[in-house]
RNA sequence: GCCGCUUUAGCUCAGUAGGUAGAGCAAAGGACUGAAAAUCCUUGUGUCCUCGGUUCGAUUCCGAGAGGCGGCA
């Protein structure tokens, strides 16, 4: 599958409204983005069924208000990835702009965000049982001798991989023994696709305002259910390897020896850390017009000039 | 009241056979080529509780005081 311009969003006004987790997307939609917009919602773990609670997915009555798509397109135990994302995000666009309402990209999902925008890089998805295979090799040569297969294969990847990052190095290999070619001589796009031109609004918060509000949210988590609901995913045979798992929320769960509290307090720091992570990962974007989340009359006023161009 | 242990980085604690100190966690910054709520990298000056003594030199040894913990009364 190859990333394909979307025709239909040439001139359409389309906006992207990202933040930190915690930072307050869902509320600023209900306040500004009430009528005329659809949400496409940019976050790697609400695509999944059955994660409601610990995903902070929207309310019942949130959908009701505004449509949103692509959430619960996926069991907890099946995979996603980018490139189905902004396939899927494409196809959303152009269902929305046949409905003569204009979509909002509206997560956390910084990767995501950076892809729908400039474009896939040409590399091929993932190949599930090449990636086993390289997952065999790291677990019986060692890690060491995977780095130094990589060196071979692809200095230039193996020069920006940390030899620590087993992560991408996996994928490096698994790039190489699927295609014959060195992941480096893939290109990834530096800007935006052709015609997409959206309107950024990035929501950030002071780190004590962002603390307090983890920590409450954490905490009518638990209050709603959390505890309950990944009894019933672990009810299904889910373990900490599912994909859907590995969210702040969920992975919790899966350490041992943590009494319920002990996993709450997991979540509040882990949630803190992946709010730097993400904030690091969007101030990498270029032509953010940052607000803070009570600045309503300031972004009522970017969006009317920027919708008033169409 | 007496006895013992303890006081070092935001937290938990190492350590210096006397030459002003370092780990883990936290924190800050960063990277990001189809798993990304993932994965990984960089960054450690702090009245070494206070006051006095010994010493060329004390966070380290000695004395006193203060806080904490435990035991006995």
């Amino acid at each position: 599958m190859t990333s394909s311009t979307p025709q239909t969003t040439i001139n359409k006004p389309l906006i992207f409204l990202f933040g930190p987790t915690g930072v307050g997307k869902t509320a600023l939609l209900e306040e500004l983005f009430l009528n005329g917009f659809q949400v496409i919602s940019t976050d790697s773990k609400q695509i999944y069924r059955q994660l409601d609670i610990g995903s902070a997915k929207p309310s019942k009555t949130t959908l009701e208000k505004i449509k949103h798509h692509l959430i619960d397109i996926r069991d907890p135990s099946e995979s996603f990835s980018v490139g189905e994302f902004v396939k899927l995000a494409d196809e959303c666009c152009q269902q929305i702009y046949s409905h003569n309402s204009i979509p909002i990209l509206c997560g956390g999902t910084a990767y995501y965000f950076k892809h729908f925008y400039f474009g896939l890089p040409t590399s091929p998805k993932s190949d599930e049982s090449i990636r086993e295979e390289v997952k065999t090799l790291l677990k019986e040569r060692g890690s060491d001798y995977c780095y130094s297969y990589l060196k071979k294969i692809d200095p230039l990847s193996a020069e920006k991989i940390h030899h620590a990052d087993l992560y991408r190095i996996t994928r490096a290999i698994e790039v190489y023994l699927a295609t014959g070619k060195p992941l480096s001589q893939f290109k990834t796009p530096d800007k935006a696709r052709d015609n997409l031109n959206p309107l950024i609004l990035g929501l950030h918060a002071p780190k004590e305002i962002l603390e307090k509000r983890i920590r409450e949210r954490v905490r009518q988590m638990f209050n709603d259910g959390l505890i309950e609901e990944v009894q019933k995913i672990k009810a299904i045979g889910a373990d900490g390897s599912w994909p859907a798992l590995q969210g702040i929320g969920y992975q919790e769960f899966f350490v041992e020896g943590l009494n319920n509290s002990e996993i709450e307090q997991l979540i509040v720091k882990n949630s803190l850390r992946y709010a730097k992570r993400q904030m690091t990962f969007f101030r990498s974007i270029a032509n953010v017009n940052w607000v803070l989340t009570d600045q309503k009359k300031e972004i009522k006023e970017l969006l009317d000039n920027y919708l008033s161009q169409f």
